[in-house]
DNA sequence: CCTACCGATCGGTAGG
DNA sequence: CCTACCGATCGGTAGG
């Protein structure tokens, strides 16, 4: 499994190392995705400049270059993490109420590809949150988001007459409360099946709760 | 809030420095509470042996004295803070199906006290969980128990009629997605509601799901 | 249990 | 961007 991880992060430097086709000022995207396998494989405890050097190939003077300090780098860096997320909930263009719930779900509880690996980065980064008020503020952001997403979907459901009328923040809040569950379960406890099982849930509580039953 | 921390770990330091009831063979009960205040104010990342012999109130050498490693306290801690939860718990009696699974999500969702340091410790201690197996595994360990008694208890419900006939397991993982995901969003969003709202999905899950409509 | 100390490593900087 | 280096701090141990 820690095999795995490494082989992740040498494919995406193999990738990212292929022919130069855009200018050198995409150094910031390579040293975040030398923090991303730095922090996938030594966690946050254990996540020094000198490894992140190590990933980008360089000297930890030239990570200081383009980052003064470490806590900026990783700033920057949580802001990197949390729109991988948000590109793969941007994909989903349905706009059914019913269809669009159910891929936003799909989106929020399984795709993968590198899916595990973001997860534990998150994590890593989530365990920061008590003590840094910049990644709390960073996380709550992006929470309100997707819980927006999930508000909005809801809403035009229940005024279309396909979901009952519910409070749709409420709904929105067990939503992402069950999508926060999977992830801390799929990765605390190394159970990729989390993931399955809360999709289930999900969809469970849509089933129950909001669907309304046209008998 | 930093004041707030420190406030109770001053607390349960002076209860505890209170008239010498027992033997001193407490030492490792002192530890593990030092562990936890070090751990609460400074996260698991800046947690070191010099931190918690500070709560601790003795040398460095004196924690190494109990424990060899920082690795063996830290397993220890592990254990002293789940049980710490399985304690609250144990307070439910009540064999009453449908009473005794209200009560058992009451006390997995809020009954606090000391609950959201508890929590932080916990999403400290968590985010180490995909580098150390033992933590890992004591995890996973609480996981499952905590999943036996739901799992039981609503067999128990469906045997006598009162639950409908559902899968116990996957309801019972369910609402283990449910606990987790109200933890780590109390914690990292810093929002105390998310354990009130998510016990409120909890039953919005029971009475959906489970609970048989006698009509 | 304490004092004193070990080698290793940390984030960051000076000077080029 | 690199080499070389800074003071501070880490986990752990020797000797008592």
């Amino acid at each position: 499994m820690g095999n795995a991880v490494i082989d992740t992060c040498r494919i995406i430097h193999a990738m990212e190392d292929s022919p130069g086709e855009y200018a050198r000022s995409d150094s910031n995207e390579e040293i975040m995705l030398a923090t991303y396998c730095a922090l996938r494989e030594h966690g946050y405890a254990d996540l020094t400049i000198k490894r992140i050097a190590e990933e980008y190939g360089k000297s930890t003077a030239a990570v200081h270059y383009y980052y003064e300090t470490k806590d900026d780098l990783l700033v920057a860096f949580l802001d990197y993490l949390l729109d991988q997320f948000i590109d793969t909930v941007h994909e989903v263009e349905t706009v059914d109420p019913q269809q669009r719930l159910d891929l936003l779900l799909d989106k929020l509880l399984t795709d993968p590809a590198d899916h595990r690996n973001l997860l534990v980065a998150l994590l890593e980064m989530q365990s920061q949150a008590p003590y840094k008020i910049t990644f709390r503020e960073q996380l709550q952001q992006n929470d309100e988001y997707l819980r927006y997403l999930l508000r909005t979907v809801i809403s035009h459901g229940i005024e279309e007459g396909v979901f009952s009328d519910v409070d749709a923040e409420h709904a929105a809040q067990s939503l992402m409360t069950i999508v926060h569950g999977a992830r801390t379960r799929a990765v605390v406890l190394d159970d990729p099946n989390a993931l399955v099982t809360a999709r289930r849930t999900a969809d469970d509580y849509v089933d129950a709760v909001l669907q309304t039953n046209p008998e």
